[in-house]
DNA sequence: CGATCTTACGGGATTCGTAAACATA
DNA sequence: TATGTTTACGAATCCCGTAAGATCG
């Protein structure tokens, strides 16, 4: 008792005629006749009623009639479903990433990734890097956006860009003036920083650290935003990575990198290891490889370099 | 893209493993490997995550499942249904029969097929012949019983017993004391007849006419109840086919064959033409042909002659 | 007699099982 | 290295199409 029965059964319970039925399901006529005998003999009754000229249903054939409709029906509409999920009309993709890229990077990606894909759900859980981990490898997320976690075995790393660490400046600060900015000489700036529970303070601290200097902090600020405001009303400068930029450039403010050394860094995605990624989710990720370097980024090409391999990290066989 | 492959996808959802779910299905391993390869080829998409040591649902994968389970749900509840169709626990009989057989006969024939088959839905419709020709040729009952409509041809008639003319009369009649009764005794006695639109009546009428003779008429009932009544209180004598028997016999009442001639007639099975019967039409005529000779009928032998031949009056091949 | 379904039979595609190769924890 | 999946290949099965036969109107 086989699909393709069903549908021969379907097609012979419509047409009333064999010969008229087997052209309509692509068989010769005798095959199809005995397509309907197999059915019937499975089914150990028969189905339908025929001389040599006409053609019927028996009592037990009407039986049938509808629970066949029925299966043929459920069968297409599956099929229809699992078309959707093939196109990515259908399903939902879930992305964990730094709020800097978060607020950055992303809503280019989601603009252009739900003009294509409307139907698909969205979820963008901006969080700090420890969550975006966490996030990836208990599979709540399809992949994540954050810094390289390569302690972590579980975890693939794929570098999609790298940053460095720039001097956020009003336009008329005397360090402007300069091509590049040093730890050093930012140490005896008044110096705006984010909280410590933030991957972005964590950074700065490590930098200054590393060039063995102790910088002068004179204000520590939750959001980003919060800082732009503060150096360009002169309180101060800032140190931050510059894929921060396309959220704190502002007329007024401009940016150097700071070097000695020069601190750079590589953003990519996170993958839970030896999973694939879904349709849905790896159409996000195209989206995400075109968008980076010609999205908000590109006007900071100086200070972020993009991963030339412009291909999804996941590529799925068939 | 098959039931069978629907039914390896489940086995492996939820199995876990290749062996484990082969085996479960009856498929070698690797028989097993390719038919999900063949699924998804046919999907076009990658519905299981594989290591050599885990297997697990992809997303689309998971998407599938639900719609997996039901079309194979669908498939089980069909093949139930068809079972119970087959098993004739399910369904419909309409019968179609002179009220004398309604009444006398299918009672005992409808209490033994309930008993195997309670869950059928039955129908008897007792109506005079004409009617039961036309329910009969029209399909809107599954057979009838009545007498020989020998001129239609959309119609077979099998013969399933025979009856004559019996005088009814009271045991202390004097005609009572003789064997037979002639119809030119009879038509000497105050005859109480059916009313005109009755099969009965006619064939009063036919018998009287073929004997030449008038009968003296008194009283023209509609029921025949009425006449075992009028009977019963000396009112009068009445002639009716043997099979009305088992409805007027009362203990004070007898009966005599009537001769000169004799009036003998068939009374049996009216089918469609070249229309098998169902299953459960089928299983209903069993009842009848067990029943007849040994039901009510039984009672009556010296007057109903049964044909010998008790099988169903069409046998339907698987 | 003609149209239509059924039976018979040879060819071809699909699917199966065994054995070997491959991959991962 | 051991367990479990994939690949390779020969064999059996199933299904189809052509041709001949049977049946009903």
């Amino acid at each position: 008792m086989t699909k393709k029965q069903i549908d021969v059964f379907l097609a012979l319970a419509e047409l009333g005629s064999f010969s008229d039925a087997a052209r309509h399901v692509g068989l010769s006529q005798p095959a199809f006749s005995l397509s309907i005998q197999r059915l019937e003999d499975a089914m150990r009754m028969k189905l339908f009623q025929r001389t040599s000229r006409t053609v019927f249903l028996t009592t037990e054939g009407l039986h049938f009639l509808p629970l066949a409709r029925n299966l043929m029906q459920g069968w297409e509409s599956t099929f229809a479903q699992m078309s959707n999920v093939a196109a990515i009309r259908n399903g939902r993709v879930a992305v964990a990433a730094l709020p800097s890229l978060a607020a950055g990077m992303l809503p280019d990606v989601v603009t252009h990734f739900a003009e294509k894909h409307p139907l698909v759900q969205l979820e963008i859980r901006d969080v700090l890097h420890g969550n975006v981990i966490e996030l990836v490898r208990s599979g709540q997320v399809d992949f994540g956006i954050s810094v390289d976690p390569s302690t972590d075995l579980d975890i693939d790393f794929k570098p999609l860009l790298h940053d460095r660490m720039v001097a956020i400046l009003r336009k008329d600060h005397p360090l402007a003036h300069q091509e590049t900015v040093s730890w050093e000489v930012l140490s005896t700036e008044k110096l705006i920083v984010m909280t410590r529970a933030t991957s972005v303070r964590s950074l700065t601290d490590r930098a200054f650290a590393k060039a063995q200097i102790t910088p002068h902090i004179t204000m520590e600020v939750d959001q980003l935003a919060t800082i732009s405001g503060l150096v360009q009303v002169g309180y101060g400068v800032s140190a931050l990575p510059s894929l921060c930029l396309p959220v704190v450039a502002r007329p007024d403010l401009t940016w150097r990198s700071i070097v000695n050394p020069e601190a750079e860094r590589s953003l990519g995605l996170l993958t839970r290891r030896r999973h694939d990624l879904s349709l849905a989710a790896n159409a996000f990720l195209d989206e995400i490889y075109q968008i980076v370097p010609n999205g908000v980024f590109s006007a900071f090409r100086d200070h972020i370099r993009f991963e030339s391999d412009a291909q999804p990290a996941v590529q799925r066989s068939r």
